[in-house]
DNA sequence: CCTTGACCTTCCAACTGTGGGAAGGATTAA
DNA sequence: TTAATCCTTCCCACAGTTGGAAGGTCAAGG
């Protein structure tokens, strides 16, 4: 199988394929007489796990080491937890993060006619004039 | 005021106020006779409004688009508005893809027993293999 | 006046993960 | 034999931020 082949069978490019190998997340792909890279099975295994492991969102470093435990017989489940547990908290805290940007510019968007005229409570966040949320009264 | 109490004054890193100015978010600061640059009140609030945007999530492209428009008395506020909710819905699908991503870990990793045995259903769905979700029933 | 430390300047590199493209060799089918 | 399609390596770009090196400037204190 060379690269192509491969890429179709992992849906993984052929780009992608060369990269994980360039960084170390895959051992280096045999070659044919003419260079070519030459891909077995457990080469589109890996490929495999590797394009599941980034569809949820791990990274390339995390995934290195779900391939050692997973190559590992004797791997205590703890340490796969442990590494997913972690991505969990990551991605949960930066959806709050992305959450609280979502609802803050929404709120501004309500208040915003969003017609020909100039005032803009959007704008008016950003620059810094930050008017009462409540029900209006002048500031103290 | 010199970068230094600019960045203060801002929130916004030398670092950073350099990079937007070599990008042309912001127009170039004055300099000193002794190439030092040199920011007034109007900088500062420029600054301001780009790091207020930017805790927000916007891209810099967005933020030139907000800040030409801060400055153009006659904008129609539309414009700013499609601007915001557009982003909003940039973060609403990235929200969801993350969501998604952490759903699928954390149904998974509740499912790992996280001790010493190697079995873990979080490497079976990686591996490529998918046991059903539902009540154990052999494939038809 | 001179030194020292804290500032400023520019330039270069790294990070993540992916894609695009060029220049050149290999393979394959007609 | 030739043309199309693959493969190879190498460099560049993205976005935004951080880090550092090498060198000029400024202010305070001796």
């Amino acid at each position: 199988m060379n690269i192509g082949q491969a890429s179709n069978a992992s849906g993984v490019t052929a780009k992608m394929i060369r990269y994980y190998e360039q960084i170390g997340l895959v051992r280096p792909a045999d070659r044919t007489d003419s260079n070519y890279r030459s891909f077995g099975e457990r080469d589109i295994n890996d490929l495999r796990f590797i394009k599941r492991a980034r569809s949820l969102g791990f990274s390339v470093k995390e995934i290195t080491s779900l391939l050692s435990l997973w190559r590992d017989r004797a791997r205590p489940s703890r340490e796969v937890k442990g590494i997913a547990d972690g991505h969990v908290a990551d991605l949960r805290s930066r959806i709050a993060e992305m959450q609280a940007m979502a609802d803050t510019l929404s709120a501004l968007s309500d208040c915003c006619a969003g017609d020909d005229r100039p005032d803009c409570p959007i704008l008016s966040d950003l620059s810094g004039d930050k008017p009462a949320k409540g029900p209006a009264q002048s500031p103290s």
